[in-house]
DNA sequence: AAATTTCTGATTTACGTACATCAGAAATTC
DNA sequence: GAATTTCTGATGTACGTAAATCAGAAATTT
């Protein structure tokens, strides 16, 4: 059997309350005392039953998550997915809310987190905008001595205690390498197609789209970057002008949301020889990589995030270490023939 | 709050202990009342908390994976993979064991499942061999009420409960599928590489190979297949043997395990032209990936498995649902630029 | 109607931890 | 050495469920 507090108790030759005392960091122990029960703790490998902990605090963790407004498929999907998990957490004593704000706007993001501080939750998870009223909320948030993790898009330097999203340049790098392979040596230019390059992750996906072609033997002209607002409407104008003035185009880099407009352009145009690299897979990209208008799909998966940042967020607040490793966030390639079966993609784990 | 069993029997007008009966399945409860509790369960959303239930049952799970021995490198990770989980599962009443039996033994491991029905375990986790021995052996749990799921390769209507493992008929089209894009409309035959037939998984993914060759837009010939029993140095002389025959050999597929005879084998011949997916993420296949040896490798994450696998476990041994969706493994492709960064890939969620 | 069987209620203990209270011991100050 | 402060022990309750026991009620059989 695993040791338990009592154990502990009799090991150390104190009483209950005083190893309580010790676990919980509550004054009224002495030096002495104290390392008598830590040596009895370490000697036995005592570690805390989480489960009856938590049954005994009864303590539920609201958690909020800040997501942008708008019709973004990856960020409605990431909002489904918190609702999603907040069914399931129900068991495990979080309580998840969504506060949205309006895309790309620096001032109602910080708002919403001192919002969410003064609600005194337990985490806040917020896709970063790259502003300083953003960082200092960040800020704000440490001193209150609230975790908080970035999604998606990360802010270095803030003080957040995590970044819950995947390696933007390692992404960008990945578009590039299969761009330019899946190409080989067929000539033309290709075409970037981004949200904004007021986001840190489309300009690191970018930066590396760029590096990795630049790595590639045959050397072959990208651009000027294409910004769609990440608005399905404005991207579809962007495509179709382009297709008409290159008519010799040979890819396309899709790096933010609007694919919609992608895909209805590329139909319009009637230009399915051009091969195409797209992120986040929705229900458009996905029916897009089954008829082949699409290449591949690099994608983050939505679940995976939300559950890892429920996992950071929860460790950050009972003050446990987060494990890195479990934690990391994969950057999905896929095509037609490794699609999963599901509508949505999701496979949790 | 959430409502408690004290909430159901005074909602329904019973003891606390007739609500346990129900809750429970327990007998002694007359139909008419029992569906009075479940009705009162049913209004007032209640829902088991797993936790409170776990710690008063002080229920251990026991648990075997029964793999094959030898230095299959993925197998191997596996095995890794159960014991980092064992460390963290003491936590949540789970005891993890591995038993090793040796590879493509059927009987062997008909006994390996039959002692751990006879250890009264509470679930195990195996990767089949297509056997008969194996198939009434797993009937044999079946009927002794043991959940068990197949890992990695499938046994399908043998009356296991689950496999946790990639669609490998996918595995294979995907790996057919990337190679004809690489290779493009370069001349020359493809080569591949294998365990043995016998193994499911293995013929699966040559099926899903052959078939997405077919479909590509240039015909190439696929030669006869080698198969390497999983063994480097054997495979290293079958790759040996088939550059020197065929000199304008343009890819391989290496579909098994065996791989760090294949990359020597290249090295020996001088050939970083040849175009190479193969199969799992191992040291030797990450540093080929990153010298350009080997061009994409196809992976399954052990760590995801073995969690899935005890998630399913621990499911069926409560009753519980497993959720669909949520144990889906997903087949990753890796190519150089998005390696993940640790050492051995592992990003658990 | 009596005897039996089958159901149901009430009550208690347990799981491992958190947290509060109060009394007594030890250390400190005066 | 007395008074005070600081530490420690003993004890009890709570969290939500599981599981056991025993007594009494209801249904069934004889």
């Amino acid at each position: 059997m695993r040791p338990t507090v009592h154990d502990i108790a009799d090991k150390a030759g104190v009483s209950l309350a005083t190893v309580d005392r010790v676990l919980n960091g509550r004054p009224g122990v002495r030096g002495v005392t104290r390392a008598r029960v830590e040596a009895a703790i370490a000697a036995l490998g005592y570690v805390r039953d989480v489960a009856a902990a938590n049954l005994a605090k009864s303590r539920v963790y609201p958690l909020v998550f800040i997501l942008p407004a708008g019709d973004n498929p990856f960020m409605r999907g990431l909002e489904a997915e918190v609702r999603r998990a907040g069914m399931h957490s129900a068991n495990e004593r979080t309580r998840l809310a969504v506060v949205t704000v309006p895309a790309f706007d620096a001032g109602a993001l910080a708002k919403a987190i001192d919002g969410a501080i003064a609600e005194k939750v337990s985490g806040i998870a917020a896709v970063a905008v790259d502003a300083p009223e953003v960082s200092a909320a960040i800020g704000r948030a440490h001193a209150a001595g609230i975790p908080l993790v970035t999604l998606v898009s990360d802010l270095a330097g803030s003080g957040r205690d995590h970044f819950v999203g995947v390696d933007n340049i390692a992404a960008g790098r990945t578009a590039g390498s299969l761009l330019g392979r899946f190409l080989g040596s067929r000539p033309g230019p290709v075409a970037v197609l981004a949200g904004s390059m007021r986001v840190r992750d489309h300009r690191e996906r970018l930066e590396g789209f760029c590096a990795a072609m630049a790595d590639m033997p045959v050397t072959r002209a990208i651009l000027p970057v294409l910004e769609g607002q990440d608005d399905p409407a404005r991207s579809r104008a962007l495509i179709s002008e382009c297709l008409a003035a290159v008519p010799d185009l040979a890819g396309i880099y899709s790096l933010g949301a609007g694919n919609r407009g992608l895909v209805a352009a590329l139909a319009a145009g009637d230009r399915d020889d051009i091969c195409v690299i797209a992120h986040e897979l929705t229900d458009h990209t996905r029916a897009a990589l089954e008829t082949g208008t699409i290449d591949a799909v690099l994608n983050q998966d939505a679940g995976h995030e939300v559950r890892s940042a429920i996992r950071v967020l929860r460790a950050k607040a009972d003050g446990l270490p987060v494990i890195a490793a479990q934690e990391r966030i994969r950057l999905d390639i896929f095509i037609k023939d490794n699609l999963p079966a599901g509508p949505d993609g999701d496979d949790g784990n």
